[in-house]
RNA sequence: GGAAGCGUGGCCGAGCGGUUGAAGGCAACAGUCUUGAAAACUGUCAUGGGGCGACCCAUCAAGAGUUCGAAUCUCUUCGCUUCCUCCA
């Protein structure tokens, strides 16, 4: 969300950037919803102006004055109360059309319509040669028994699997990296709720309008409510997250911060959930796209300055390409379009590893800046040097997701003997410090 | 399962139909005094919105209602506490 003020005065940046970002939006009729609704309730405080007077006047007036103001009374809240319902309706459209205004992007976004036109920035690491016939990592997975996609699909349905033996260790050696590492540059880790209330995924994005939409939002509605503690189910709807940000921002919400206490650097582990409504058909084989998974992410809150916000992005990205080099995937990075970024994204980046049965590289990450757009939503402020309170930047990152490291892993450090070698960096997280997961048969 | 309460500003807490946006205290901030600190004293001290401004409007958990007028009365929802019981 952004302040109305700055809409009014950046109309023509704003309408730019939803053209570029693909977006529809009717920019001239918030405007016009904008001038009824601040004269509405102008006309409104009017109303409760003379009425406070008049409320002040009764207990003083004397008989026969207070028949006249009474009568003066009752009309003026009979206004009030035609005022009031026709100014709901101009609010609530208002409000409606706020929701989907989208966030500027920053000047050295790319322009372009969809991830065709991201535009790599960056490659790293050499892209193996195998000298043998390779396997996939459905193959690797069923042959070295770690990974069962059949039984998974059998228990949770399509896109279900189940990661076993030298798999579930390597699964949890990856989280474990990933979190002592960011532990290690300062982060302060957490494991939050994933299963919340839709604030804190309206407050962060994750609604593409006001309430939630099953048909758009990549989002898992939990049907039954809580039990509350007289047995009555609760009527409030509860979601589960596609990633730990929602909760880790909304941690903050409607408080207001120090600067002193800025930056807030937070890495969060938690499993996630994803209906994948948008992606009907895409990368249907295999452990590239599934429901559920565990992920690190990183996310920082900082005091509102543009310039600082894109060197901690920067930053940010930079230590996804560190756990990259690390366990030695070959890698690049895109800096992502206008068309392929959601609407409150200013600036954002994707890594991707290399996997050699998709012969080309696969996302396994994101970092976005939102600016103070998600801020304004959750509402979360801070006081600066000067007692001006503002509201903080957000931005977020993936650290490391699980699947699709997974598969980067045993795709790009398969043996010929069917076996799979364990980066260096996660072996010390692994039972008995294994380096190697050889088939089982 | 049974019973009784309670939600007021950063915190504690008064108010229970009309100059109450809200007494009092604590905390915080600024100043006086002091070599410095403490103490004492003086002052400032909720948030959001509108207006160039004097200033105006809203907010006492949230929503709805009664009333000319609601922190105060009624209803609903949410949150919390205590006691008994049960379970561990």
């Amino acid at each position: 969300m952004l302040d109305i003020k700055f809409i009014r005065e950046n109309k023509e940046k704003i309408a730019d950037a939803a053209e570029k970002k693909g977006i529809d939006l009717n920019l001239v009729e918030l405007l016009e919803l904008d001038k009824k609704r601040l004269s509405q309730l102008q006309y409104i405080e009017e109303l409760q102006a003379e009425k406070n007077k008049l409320n002040e006047l009764l207990p003083k007036a004397d008989a026969e004055e207070k028949i006249v103001l009474l009568e003066q009374a009752k009309a003026v809240k009979e206004k009030l109360a035609t005022a009031e319902p026709e100014f709901k309706i101009i609010k609530d459209a208002f409000d409606e059309l706020m929701v989907k205004v989208p966030n500027i992007i920053s000047g050295d976004t790319p322009i372009g319509k969809s991830d065709e036109d991201n535009v790599e920035i960056e490659r790293n690491g050499e892209i193996p040669k195998f000298d043998f016939e390779i396997k996939d990592h459905v193959q690797l997975g069923k042959d070295l028994d770690i990974l069962d996609l059949e039984k998974g699909t059998k228990v949770a349905g399509f896109r279900g699997y189940y990661m076993k033996n030298e798999g579930a260790s390597l699964m949890m050696a990856l989280m474990m990296y990933a979190m002592n590492k960011l532990i290690e540059k300062g982060y302060s880790p957490m494991i939050p709720p994933t299963l919340v209330k839709g604030s804190a995924l309206f407050g962060t994005g994750y609604f593409k309008g006001k309430e939630y939409d099953s048909s758009v939002d990549e989002v898992y509605e939990v049907a039954s409510g809580d039990k509350e503690a007289d047995g009555k189910s609760s009527k409030e709807k509860k979601f589960l997250v596609g990633t730990a940000e929602p909760s880790l921002l909304a941690y903050y919400s409607d408080e207001v911060l120090k600067e002193e206490q800025l930056p807030i650097k937070i890495v969060g582990y938690s499993q996630c959930y994803r209906s994948e409504i948008g992606s009907y058909g895409k990368d249907t084989k295999g452990f590239y796209r599934v429901h559920e998974f565990m992920k690190v992410e990183q996310v920082v809150l900082m005091a509102a300055n543009e310039e600082e916000s894109i060197k901690m992005h920067d930053d940010m990205l930079e230590i996804s390409k560190e756990v990259h080099a690390e366990l030695g995937l070959p890698y690049r990075v895109l800096k992502i379009c206008s068309g392929d970024m959601s609407a409150g994204k200013f600036r954002a980046y994707d890594i991707e590893a290399w996997m050699p049965s998709r012969d080309n590289f696969g996302e396994t990450g994101s970092a976005s800046n939102f600016l103070d757009w998600q801020a304004r939503r959750l509402n979360v402020k801070y006081v600066d040097k000067n007692g001006d309170k503002k509201h903080v930047y957000m931005l977020n990152n993936t650290v490391l997701p699980s699947p699709r490291p997974f598969i980067a892993i045993l795709e790009n450090f398969q043996q010929a003997d069917g076996s799979v070698l364990i980066p260096e960096v996660l072996r010390k997280y692994m039972p008995g410090g294994v380096g190697k997961i050889t088939p089982k048969v």
